[in-house]
DNA sequence: ATTTTTCTACTGGTTTTCCGGTATTTCATG
DNA sequence: CATGAAATACCGGAAAACCAGTAGAAAAAT
């Protein structure tokens, strides 16, 4: 499929101007096809739900999504696209997500042009890519990011900002309409996929996660 | 000298991809003329010792000097240039530190390409342009930079690392060599200040102070 | 259709925090 | 030396969090 001559990209950025960036630099290349260009997280999945892409450039830092929840959405509804994050974020901790979630290739915004198109002709051969920066952030390695984020369930993330924001087990409980049982449970279980003994160090945690 | 037929820009933005894209937009506006387009501000500045412009497009997150430095220095070489400055900060202090340092202009990277273009022709006409966003944060007073941060105590700043760090009061009364009941007022002192009513809350300010 | 995950809820008890005061000692600075 | 800020410490009681376990219903994934 992406060895025809017809390939299909599509963009997803915020930035109008990174958008016409890429579509001003992709649109000489010879069997190259860029069929859509999105601002947002929603917009690109209501389209690839009815279209296929070969490539996705997908800018990471979206309003309405993070970037790592829409790349598994994508890889969900269109497992073939090789999806290429395109980010100012050099955390080692991020480019492994989004490796994880299903990524092709990582690379900065402040890549050269050239080294931006090498990327993509390397996608399209099959190719992991990533700029330079990229490489050298995960080459040595970081001692702090060992410890990875745990998967948190909806619930856990809405119960987790809540506590952030001084609620009371009550409190969360008639907001969200449940029993304050349940809610100790949440706070419980978020506890212990931390691995932390309270709240507090539960919050300091998350927040070194940025999940706040 | 802005009214004649020839008007000359210079863009300076170290993501290439931005370039790009403000290159395509510019390059069907009659009478306009990109001059320069430079990816750091030591570049731009030796390119302007020598040459004039009318427009100066400016990044302000360059990796060599700070946006607010640049501009002041832009404006002492080629003082009639009009400075806009393109940004993703949309903190208060940078946009008023932009214009205080002779900016003439203040738009985000997110703004729709009309918008973009809109404040371009304006600045042209001698206007003070600023995005939508960008008067949105100015017309209302700052939310975050009225809390100040409360000044905390040597004792205070401790405590409060270590319960972010997880340890409960008898806990910290131990390491430090103080009584619980001792710890528990510096707690609720810090509580006061932070105007937190518990730890979770506490420690989420905390960090997003940077003090932890 | 069946397994797994998530969300829900409970019992019963212990520990810790939170609140409102008050008060003494220490130490630096005017 | 006086004044004030910081650190220390206390009481008593109410509220909230924490622990260890169980378990059914709903939703999602396979």
């Amino acid at each position: 499929m992406q060895q025809d001559h017809n390939i299909s990209i599509i963009i997803i950025d915020d930035h109008p101007l990174v958008l016409q960036g890429f579509r001003y630099l992709l649109k000489d290349l010879k069997g190259l096809t860029v069929t859509g260009c999105f601002t947002s997280a929603q917009d690109s999945l209501d389209f690839l739900s009815g279209h296929d892409a070969d490539i996705v450039l997908l800018d990471i830092n979206l309003p309405d999504l993070s970037g790592i929840d829409l790349c598994s959405e994508i890889k969900k509804i269109s497992p073939f696209s090789r999806i290429i994050a395109i980010s100012n974020n050099n955390e080692r901790s991020m480019i492994t997500r989004m490796l994880q979630n299903g990524a092709s290739g990582y690379i900065l915004k402040n890549a050269s042009t050239e080294e931006l198109m090498h990327c993509i002709t390397d996608a399209l051969s099959g190719k992991l890519v990533l700029s330079r920066d990229v490489q050298q952030v995960l080459a040595q390695p970081d001692l702090r990011e060992l410890k990875i984020t745990p998967r948190l369930t909806r619930r856990e993330k809405e119960i987790l900002k809540l506590i952030a924001a001084g609620n009371t087990t009550t409190e969360m409980a008639d907001q969200l309409f449940i029993s304050p049982l349940t809610v100790e449970t949440h706070r419980r279980n978020l506890m212990q996929k931390f691995e932390v003994s309270n709240a507090p160090a539960l919050i300091r945690i998350a927040s070194e996660h940025q999940l706040l």
